[in-house]
DNA sequence: GGGATAGCATACGGTGGCGTATGGTCAACG
DNA sequence: CGTTGACCATACGCCACCGTATGCTATCCC
């Protein structure tokens, strides 16, 4: 059998608390998906919180900067940016939607958690905020549309998360330029 | 003691699920916190879900269809209209964002809350698109936009529900002018 | 090749939740 | 004023899960 290291526990668990939700990550549960038993997780990890931890700090290391450094090498002038992580993040596979509609659930409860998806959407509004302003607008002006588009983001995750259907390209085109505009 | 009805149980279900959840919906929970005994709730329901159940039907039958009423009463030409639907929904009691943002995690999971959920977002896209299009756009513009607006809504009930800060008076009024133009 | 150690198995106690079984109380009604 | 039914209490069996205690096994290192 397989030795397994603590990120794949942590793998398992982001695949469980997209599949169920972040109360579904259960020690015994995940142990029995890769077929182990508890004493393995014991082993590495003192307790259950301890791999929600390791979960978010994956989490928040992960996910954004590399959205933000494809976006970056994908164009170079801001409105180019802008539509390239448009389209990247509204056409993420639909785990990842889940996943972070699952993330945000959790976040009502548990308040390191919470202060995790703060940093994480300040540093993504904060970055569109940048293009918006390279692009031209006023600082002001940039961050309430900022807002706006992200808060449209995060709107869109969860509808599809339970089964809503996205918005579609006709629909981001329209978005973006109201946005730029 | 005073009696309870099935309504009772069902507002603590609600107030429950907005406070920790759908899965802390638990009957003996709501059993102490109602000062009663399970006994009682199981002369009241058969058994949990049939609660849940029951919180759902409220919930499609009460919320939206008050709020489109409200709405219908406070103006009469569709931007007018538009704007109060907005004021109203955007700045609702900060319980009800957490409340929807629970049932839309559990709607993640359980597939008649998805059902119901559904039907309501369809009844509430469908009611801005009709604004808008009584408002001079065309029928197709109008869904893309009302489709727009309603994921930022979703998304600004979810970031709020979990710490974050709202939309603005600015940034609606903002977000107004670029649905309507 | 004989510790030492990383990785895992097994077994246990404890807790909290669901649903059931059964009986008690009180109010309305005939 | 006795019976019925709505409403609730108590007590139980069951299961899933957490965390701990303890021991097994393979591999690396000298």
């Amino acid at each position: 059998m397989a030795r397994l290291t603590r990120d794949d526990w942590v793998r398992a668990a982001m695949r469980e608390m997209a599949a169920h939700g972040a109360d579904a990550v259960k020690v015994e549960a995940l142990a029995r998906a890769l077929e182990v038993s508890k004493g393995s997780f014991y082993h590495h990890f003192g307790k259950r919180s301890d791999l929600l931890e390791a979960l978010l700090e994956h989490w928040e290391a992960q996910g954004t900067e590399d959205v933000i450094r494809g976006v970056e090498s994908a164009a170079t002038d801001p409105a180019g940016r802008l539509r390239a992580l448009m389209q990247r993040v509204f056409g993420a596979e639909l785990e990842y939607d889940v996943f972070e509609s699952q993330l945000r659930a959790w976040a009502r409860r548990d308040p390191i958690a919470q202060a995790v998806v703060a940093r994480v959407d300040e540093r993504r509004v904060g970055f569109v905020t940048d293009l918006l302003v390279a692009h031209g607008l006023k600082r002001k002006a940039a961050r309430e549309r900022s807002r706006i588009l992200y808060r449209a983001l995060v709107g869109d995750f969860v509808i599809r998360s339970h089964g809503g259907d996205a918005l579609g390209k006709r629909e981001l085109d329209t978005l973006f330029q109201l946005l730029i505009g």
